[in-house]
DNA sequence: CAAATAAAAGATAGAAAACTCTTTTATTAA
DNA sequence: TTAATAAAAGAGTTTTCTATCTTTTATTTG
């Protein structure tokens, strides 16, 4: 029997984390600052351990800044704060959401497509443009104000 | 070193063989008889013995029909043929992707919005209707054809 | 400089998904 | 009624993803 059942959403737990944790570092230190691993994981509910490996590849990959020792931290600096949210998750799931077919063929394109190839082609273009033309740092107020959530 | 980049598609490669597979049986069987794994597996370039457990599965969830023996397989039947792709999706990947946030939060709502809640809400809305909307066997004349593919 | 702090790095563990192999059951037809 | 066929079922294995733990390196402050 088949039992199990995917989470499946959009993105790999891993981005989600990913995601949650630079916006809560580009909210909690847009007047300076760092914020440590801990807070971070607490701010957005998320193992620490593992998200400490995230943030590792991002800062690496030059997604996060960062600084070791007392008052050390992440941060963003202000070329990091107008990135857009593609950055993120091209750095985490590569472009397989973007580029990929629905139905996993490898060469699915205009000329073989799939079944479902001009409709997805339309729904992966929303989602890169979605993503493409949101920065990082677009979320600071509402969630400062707390109008918006990155835990539960 | 994070060293993995998930394939992420929208759909679970189980799932993505799932609607490769039924499509396939659809349009191969439409006209009566039955096709055999074998013939499926080698149609939507998958391994045999997944696939085999895959079918198992949605047969026993009456998403396909199957008979033993000589001259046995895989079928649809009149009802089948007409089920929209969600019932393939739900059947095998459940509808998290249709319901869950996008940044993995839980308890992600109108009144407990992650920052992407909205947008997403229009996408996730926009699969569901596109895969709601479309029947299982609207390929056939396509697939028939060649125009439209379902393996590479 | 020594002690404390905090991230980076390395190594490993655990869980879930993807995939395989063997045995059993049902059906057909000689 | 036996042999052949083909799916169902059961019991794995492998790979990938998620997560943890320990050690090292860099930075700050007393």
């Amino acid at each position: 029997m088949l039992t199990f059942v995917p989470e499946m959403g959009v993105f790999s737990k891993t981005c989600e984390y990913a995601i949650r944790a630079v916006l809560f570092i580009a909210h909690k230190t847009a007047a300076g600052g760092r914020v440590g691993i801990k807070e971070i994981a607490s701010g957005i509910d998320s193992p620490e351990a593992f998200l400490a490996k995230i943030l590792q590849d991002l800062s690496r990959k030059g997604i996060v800044q960062s600084a070791k020792g007392p008052n050390g931290g992440f941060y963003l600096d202000d070329k990091a704060l107008k990135r857009p949210l593609t950055d993120i998750v091209e750095a985490i799931d590569g472009d397989g959401l973007f580029t990929g077919c629905a139905m996993g063929l490898k060469q699915c394109s205009e000329v073989n497509p799939c079944p479902l190839h001009n409709q997805f082609k339309t729904i992966r273009s929303l989602i890169h443009d979605l993503l493409q033309t949101t920065e990082i740092g677009k979320f600071n107020d509402e969630l400062a104000s707390g109008i918006r959530s990155l835990k539960r």
